[in-house]
RNA sequence: GAGAGCGUAGCUCAGUCGGUAGAGCAACGGACUUUUAAUCCGUAGGUCCAGGGUUCGAGCCCCUGCGCUCUCACCA
């Protein structure tokens, strides 16, 4: 019954197997699939700017500027040309390289979109024009396959701006078919495993990461040029500081010694301040071991600034200009979109301490211990046995950080929460703190850096009551002590969370679409 | 961790009441020397996530498992 449609018609190939066959008919033709070294191309947005120097050359000498793309949307090129006189097209000699997008075949006529990372242009081959050799080799391309193109930048009758292809170069066969044109790669999974599929065929996914490298590389020049040291602290520690995360550890052979991965950079670049090093910052990659989320992926980058001499007033102002250059760096401007949401990074940012924030949105007297304690079991919180402070945070986590539109300076913490924090002269119960909230999202915290080392050796004891050990930030680093015991001078400290700034400024709602490879579960075996 | 949804051709998806598998793109063959996601004619392409169950009959209903997505919780 299916003998007929088995035997007869077994011509047509899958697309895996067209693409193998191609690939032995390019060697055949003496070209390598694989491509070599090919020297002086031009990048195709530079190709793209030479518009300009495509004329229209009467027989008899004359020569015309074109009209603009605008005006060719009225006058299509052929009539405009014909107005003129007779004559034709004459552009400079170029040579591009790149991936075939899109790929037109008029017959004895192709109409190739090659792509590289600065744009996208047409190619037009013709069966006369380039040979026969050409010819035979265009017949084996895909899409996907990566060529080298010699031709004459010009135009075609339409206006579309084309390289009249001379010379076909074989650069890289891809075995894969790619997605479907325009409809693209639009499962997350598979766009996140298959990284490379998602960069080179869909839309705005090169640039977004582009941007990312052009905001680090913004962050590192605002802190240089205000003669910060960039330094680089061990990844490895041997008690998990600086934050309060539950780590990833790991074991060393030799030392027969448990390790963690860092959860922050904070205790290494203390020491360093100690040493001398009066503005260091360290722009790096951290690791927690907790759940994942849009906001959150087991490592992910963080920048901590430290200044000698400084205090939390001097890092908001570092702060607003870290993210002032980082916009300018990316062509944006201050006002910009995020998802269904409008931020406005116009400077001075908005500041507001922590009870004003805590009174405004819960309409309850922070200073008010019972009052607040009410709050929070009428909110469903635990507070039997936990510190006023700790269920005081509770509630602000709860009532006020998602409502904070922000850009805004949240300052003046409860001190208990906060145990490497210097506290207020005039109040002890108050650190010199702040956190940088935009849309509920916690983008900077930064202190005035506790340098005390009696009071800093007393709060790594004091376990709060009602907090677990991974939820607090008070880890006994006797190492740590004794270097503060050195002489720390008085500091002002900053933490940005990289990608969440990215986020933000690249309009992405998940931190997975602005990490290059986030983590997965690991791909189950067949 | 809880709830909801999804898994069908290389890609994006449809599949009615449970009746034996569909489209567009990609591929293959053909026509076309100025196309714009080209168009037109033709061909081929399926372990319907896996396993079990109900049924004369399951892509569809039921159970179990796996994977993913979204929301919530957790995440200084």
């Amino acid at each position: 019954m299916t003998d007929k449609t088995n035997s007869e018609s077994s011509s047509a190939e899958n697309p895996l197997e067209s693409r193998r066959r191609k690939l032995e008919q390019i060697t055949a033709l003496g070209h390598d699939p694989w491509g070599h070294r090919f020297d002086d191309r031009s990048m195709i947005g530079n190709i793209r700017n030479r518009a300009g120097e495509v004329k229209y050359v009467l027989e008899d000498g004359t020569e015309f500027d074109l009209p603009t793309e605008a005006e060719m949307e009225n006058t299509p090129l052929r009539d405009w040309a014909k107005e003129k006189g007779k004559g034709s097209l004459t552009g400079p000699q170029v040579r591009a390289a790149g991936r075939i997008v899109l790929h037109r075949d008029k017959g004895k006529l192709h109409f190739i979109d090659i792509e590289d990372w600065t744009g996208k242009i047409q190619l037009f081959v013709g069966q006369k024009q380039v040979g026969e050799e050409n010819w035979e080799l265009i017949q084996c391309l895909d899409l996907g396959d990566l060529i080298g193109i010699d031709g004459m930048l010009r135009r075609t009758q339409t206006g579309e701006l084309s390289i009249f292809a001379e010379k076909i170069h074989f650069l890289t066969k891809t075995l894969d078919p790619p997605p479907a044109k325009h409809v693209g790669l639009t499962d997350p999974e598979t766009r996140q495993r298959k990284r490379y599929i998602d960069l080179a065929y869909n839309e705005g996914v090169r640039d977004r990461f582009m941007d990312r490298s052009k905001i680090v590389r913004s962050i590192r020049n605002t802190l240089e040029d205000q003669h910060f040291v960039e330094i680089e602290g061990p990844t490895l520690h041997s008690i998990a500081g600086g934050a309060a995360a539950r780590p990833f550890t790991t074991h060393h052979n030799a030392l027969d010694m448990s390790l963690f991965m860092r959860i922050a950079l904070e205790l290494h670049l203390k020491r360093l301040m100690v040493g001398g090093m009066e503005r260091v910052f360290e722009l790096g990659r951290v690791y927690r071991n907790e759940g994942i989320s849009p906001k959150h992926n087991p490592e992910f980058s963080m920048l901590e600034v430290y200044q000698a001499y400084g205090n939390y007033e001097s890092m908001m102002d570092l702060t607003e200009a870290v993210i002032s250059n980082a916009i300018k760096a990316i062509g944006a401007s201050d006002v910009m979109k995020w998802g269904d949401k409008e931020i406005n990074f116009a400077t001075p940012f908005e500041r507001k301490t922590y009870d004003e924030l805590f009174a405004e949105h819960t309409g309850v007297d922070p200073t008010d211990t019972e009052a607040v304690k009410t709050l929070a079991s009428s909110l469903g919180f635990d507070v039997e046995g936990r510190h006023p402070d700790v269920i005081k945070s509770d509630v602000f986590e709860e009532k006020v950080e998602d409502a904070l539109i922000g850009p805004i300076f949240v300052t003046d913490y409860p001190a208990s929460i906060c145990p490497l924090t210097k506290r207020k002269k005039d109040n002890p119960d108050v650190a010199e703190r702040f956190e940088l909230f935009v849309h509920g999202m916690e983008l900077a915290n930064a202190y005035t850096e506790l340098n005390d080392p009696d009071l800093q050796e007393k709060l790594f004891e004091t376990q709060l009551e009602g907090m677990s050990e991974e939820d607090s930030m008070a880890k006994m680093d006797h190492d740590f002590v004794t270097a503060l015991r050195n002489g720390m001078p008085p500091a002002g400290g900053l933490g940005i969370g990289i990608d969440r700034l990215v986020m933000l400024l690249t309009d992405s709602t998940s931190i997975r679409d602005i990490i290059l490879f986030p983590l997965l579960r690991a791909e189950s075996n067949e």
